[in-house]
DNA sequence: GAAAATTAGTTGCAGACACAACTAATAAGT
DNA sequence: ACTTATTAGTTGTGTCTGCAACTAATTTTC
């Protein structure tokens, strides 16, 4: 592949697609998918937050968040609470076994890391890294100013 | 978000998603959807080749690479030729409307790239290039792998 | 304080995708 | 050569996702 027909949104739609897939198999024994694992990755960072928080911190659409939220409560990973304070919120807490299992899905999602990563010295993960955040910080202005103009 | 918190895979999924958000609202009136603009790009480079082909450059399933040309070629972006040496192969060609069409896809994906690589350098836009491609790369051995042993 | 606007969450729907099972054509093994 | 294995492509199915329309609760405006 010459690197003039190269563009970085093909490469993340390759790594992202190769990602979901893999990572999908490997939690698949867990009653957990591809759509989801993220999700329980964020939550197991930031408990009892509303999905509306959720949906923001993954960038996605309330929808989308409801959806995995609801699948991995129904899998007994997270519960969810009337907030008292405001009547439409629902809180989102993970439960003892989300936090039994964390370990291992971080190791599998770590897994993944080290693949990708393979043959990269510790400066060069460190600049992608912070080269692909300020992407996602760009990605996610632009998308705000559409959704303003709408 | 802590770094701590974050992984390649993570920013991989927020930035295919808004990439295919933006890049498919933006080609909705030319009867392409976020689904098939790669394909168009791969093949607006290479042309003539086969449905196996265009879905290995890609790096996904032949059944959505079958796809995805099927809706270019019913919205006449590119035609099917079986291959004579192989009764199997159908051929994949651009029509002489998608090279009309080629600047403006390839400046809508140049768009797209630069809002992610906005307040880049040209070394940090180079940097985060190269090391996406080395990402792509172990990404796809690993995949190889798998498969191989399946 | 009542009407209007905003906000959190749900549901319906359509597109994008991977995997599996299938057909037809070619290549390999004996 | 004939049987078996591989390969290119198609179709069925389930999951992931965003958008739009909706409900219910809160906030703003007048």
């Amino acid at each position: 592949m010459d690197i003039k027909e190269e563009s970085p949104g093909r490469t993340f739609s390759i790594l992202y697609r190769l990602g979901q897939s893999h990572i999908g198999k490997e939690l698949e024994p867990f009653n957990i998918g591809a759509g989801q694992f993220n999700f329980l990755a964020d939550l197991l960072h930031r408990d009892g937050i509303s999905q509306d928080e959720v949906a923001s911190l993954a960038r996605c659409d309330k929808a989308t968040a409801a959806r995995a939220i609801q699948h991995l409560e129904k899998h007994g990973y997270v519960e969810r609470r009337q907030s008292e304070e405001d009547g439409r919120v629902k809180m989102v807490f993970v439960t003892a076994k989300a936090r039994e299992f964390s370990p291992k899905l971080f190791s599998i999602l770590k897994g993944w890391t080290e693949t990708l990563f393979q043959g990269f010295s510790t400066e060069e993960k460190e600049q992608l890294f912070h080269l692909l955040m300020r992407c996602v910080k760009n990605a996610t202005a632009e998308k705000l100013e559409e959704d303003d103009c709408a």
